[in-house]
DNA sequence: GCAATATACATGCAAATGCATCCAAATGTC
DNA sequence: GACATTTGGATGCATTTGCATGTATATTGC
């Protein structure tokens, strides 16, 4: 079982685990620091960005961000409490909720975005050449298959 | 993909965001189906495992695993309360406390380890060769620098 | 030596999270 | 159509986290 070897992938984790959180701790202070809102409305709000007008629908985003159902659920509470997002009963499916970005929450996206990637960059960019970042994504993303 | 090619960087964090989600998501699943305590439990207790006996001072904690300070003094409170640990005043420095772990401590290390391993196999091992690890973790560790 | 400052850790209170459960609308079964 | 099951989402309550601050000891500058 604990053959030497198989702690690489231990040390993987753990070494995922750990760069994750220190390049989140980075993102999360830079924002605090500008007074803006927390990385999760981000992601919220880029999402909503993205469809267009077409509206976005929450079980949808729990997919895409892996944030639990309630999570999301109060996550939007906030966002929609602060003006940035919208809630409208989906036609085709009363059940559910279709979710509009505002105005407003585009401009605080928009805001947000030049201090998120400032951020991004100091890590990424100064340490990660282009090539190893493209092998980087590779390899992680067949960790979600 | 041009998308990949114009935000590299921004994909890289994103990447590394959600494969960390996907893969902490199963390791606590494993470790609450097995009804043992989480995973952040495990990570303390395996440094005070390492120590030997000789301790560990809270503040040397912190670093190792990017805790707040607030935060893993609450940890502490948890793990202790559970007599999982235990914590001394320090001879050297009495406004610090050391930290043993105890009998208890180390058995529950020892049953949440295979739970912990397996969740981590199942992912890593299965999806990344060796070489394939060890490059993930050169190149992970470049973003802690 | 002693006042000023820094370090190690704890804690009150507010906000966020997790869990279980709930409600309502949709879908499937007969 | 009537009833059971599934799905989308919300919510009460307990636990955890974040922020600010507190307490005690150690270190520094004079």
């Amino acid at each position: 079982m604990t053959d030497l070897d198989d702690d690489i992938y231990e040390t993987a984790w753990i070494t995922l685990a750990r760069g994750h959180q220190a390049v989140l701790d980075k993102i999360e202070n830079a924002l605090k620091s500008a007074e803006l809102p927390p990385l999760g409305w981000y992601d919220v709000l880029l999402e909503l960005s993205r469809s267009e007008g077409e509206g976005v629908r929450a079980f949808e985003l729990e997919r895409r961000l892996l944030l639990p159902q309630y999570g999301l659920s109060r996550l939007l509470d906030r966002i929609e409490k602060a003006g940035f997002l919208e809630r409208q009963v989906c036609k085709s499916d009363r059940r559910g909720k279709l979710l509009y970005i505002t105005r407003s929450g585009e401009a605080i996206r928009q805001k947000m975005w030049p201090v998120y990637q400032k951020a991004i960059m100091e890590i990424f960019e100064k340490k990660l050449s282009r090539t190893e970042a493209v092998k980087f994504i590779q390899t992680l993303s067949k960790l979600r298959v």
